[in-house]
DNA sequence: TATTGTTATACTCTATAACTATA
DNA sequence: TATAGTTATAGAGTATAACAATA
């Protein structure tokens, strides 16, 4: 939580309301609140390091998961990123667009498409994987291997709970 | 990461391209990743927490700084909101068009707000922070108080990190 | 009947410029 | 001239219903 300076309410002790410091004492507690002000941070700052490569956090994702698993379909892409099938199609367009992938045709299932990445595709994958690996080295240059593990554990364990709570 | 069945693609080896589980080998090192994914259950989680109330994340977090912090201004509270003035209007109308705050002019700051929660903002207060902290309980119920602290703390470290990287 | 991808649509959150009234 | 709050607006992400083609 920043501290706000705010100003002083004066020598008097006239003004009573005048907020010099932000408490979140009510808030300090939950991991919802840390949780969408460090992701807010590392979306907005993960969209500085892809603006050179014209790619976005779900463009950048989708790209790799398919670059890790040539012949996906649309389908199962979106299961993966956790993306509904309908906001995937533009997605996918956009990124078929630019020739970085394709959609090939599943001879077995003829609804379906297998994504693919092209030449062009891989060498935008290999220069933006560096260069978000190179980010992510630099925001998390405070923390140990031991505490990165801990927090990737813990948040594949909020993943694990989803609708329990 | 979701394993994701597919359809096995027989006893032949002639289709290759069928891809029966999504690996996230590249992805899996990088905390945005992981914390995009946690952050969106969290948010659709506390979103169906909140629903009864009627609030929203915004909503929610601005009412309880609200009652934290009385007398607080609407740019005191954007910046600890890490929201943009502009966006803040709305989320303030809203709560006050429902009358669980008030909008108080500041006698020495005429061009200034002091925000202040009413008896029902008060009421509903307590009522959405008991939801809120029961269904975080459920939610981390699997990671100790010594994990949760650490992941907090590393959110934070990130959050200070900020345009660094 | 069920599933794959698609279209259309709506709502929320975010970000910027420009205005007003005060300081 | 700078600041507090506001308006207007645009972009991105998310969610649902309904459709055509195929299984």
């Amino acid at each position: 939580m920043k501290k706000l300076e705010g100003k002083a309410s004066g020598s008097s002790d006239v003004v009573t309301s005048d907020v010099t410091h932000v408490s979140d004492a009510t808030l300090r507690q939950f991991m919802g609140y840390h949780m969408k002000r460090a992701f807010n941070i590392i979306q907005s700052d993960l969209g500085r390091t892809l603006k050179p490569f014209d790619l976005r956090m779900l463009t950048y994702t989708a790209l790799v998961l398919i670059v890790d698993n040539p012949g996906l379909r649309q389908s199962q892409l979106a299961d993966a990123m956790d993306v509904e099938r309908p906001n995937l199609v533009v997605i996918i367009d956009e990124l078929e667009r630019r020739e970085l992938i394709v959609r090939d045709r599943v001879p077995t299932d003829r609804r379906a498409y297998a994504l693919k990445v092209t030449l062009t595709g891989r060498q935008l994958y290999e220069k933006a994987v560096a260069a978000v690996t190179a980010h992510e080295e630099q925001l998390l240059q405070q923390l140990d291997g031991d505490t990165r593990q801990i927090v990737i554990a813990a948040l594949k364990t909020i993943e694990t709970n989803r609708g329990k709570a």
